[in-house]
DNA sequence: ACGTTATATAATCATATTAGGATATTCTAA
DNA sequence: TTAGAATATCCTAATATGATTATATAACGT
């Protein structure tokens, strides 16, 4: 593992750092969007998802394309998906683990 | 997925947004470590690597034991495992993506 | 209790990130 | 070519993060 990769790898996890940006991931999951949809679907500034959209595709982790006056987003890898998707795992395990702990304590 | 969820899965990926912390991983990634071989290994400072381990424990991505003065530290669920090595396999991809279309234009 | 080793915490300073408002760019349609 | 819609960028203040140095805690042997 060269140096290079690992500030590769930790670029694509601070893109996925803010929960904004996984709101937006989660919502792409489904279909590709445009940008007014999704301010407007997460009650947001359109300047602001501007920016968050941007650090995610300046990592690559989303895809654009041209629609007349809009520009539609999607995400640009499977691999996105399943990263969030064991995350949900690692939160739902790790609570059920937790659990376990504070039965075995009590 | 309600907004504790997206804070949670924000602050799992936060915590592996460092290069560091992802070298830390990947070498605890075959075997459980003190404190003091790890921060050898990577040749850094002793409080900066606590630190950085203190991050990784708070997001429960790792788990310690005491053995005697030392503190071995583990990596505590196999969803992180997973979540690296889809990040390895993202960014190959990506990778070969952004060849392809180098291909395509040239 | 004392010294040693292993680890954690605190304080500080420099840098990065964020939200929000204002402005600029890009495209379409007339 | 101009108006208007969609998106991007710039600016600023507030907050967060990271490395470093110094200090504190914990366990162990004597």
């Amino acid at each position: 593992m060269t140096d290079t990769y690992f500030n590769k790898s930790a670029g694509i996890f601070k893109a996925l750092a803010h929960p904004t940006r996984l709101r937006i991931l989660h919502i792409l999951e489904k279909e590709e969007l445009c940008v007014c949809t999704i301010y407007e679907a997460l009650d947001l500034e359109q300047s602001n998802v501007s920016q968050h959209l941007k650090v995610l595709r300046d990592n690559d982790i989303l895809k654009t394309r041209r629609d007349g006056p809009k520009i539609m987003y999607r995400i640009s890898r499977p691999e996105i998906i399943f990263i969030l998707k064991e995350s949900e795992n690692f939160i739902r395990g790790s609570l059920e683990d937790t659990l376990e702990e504070l039965k075995g304590e009590g």
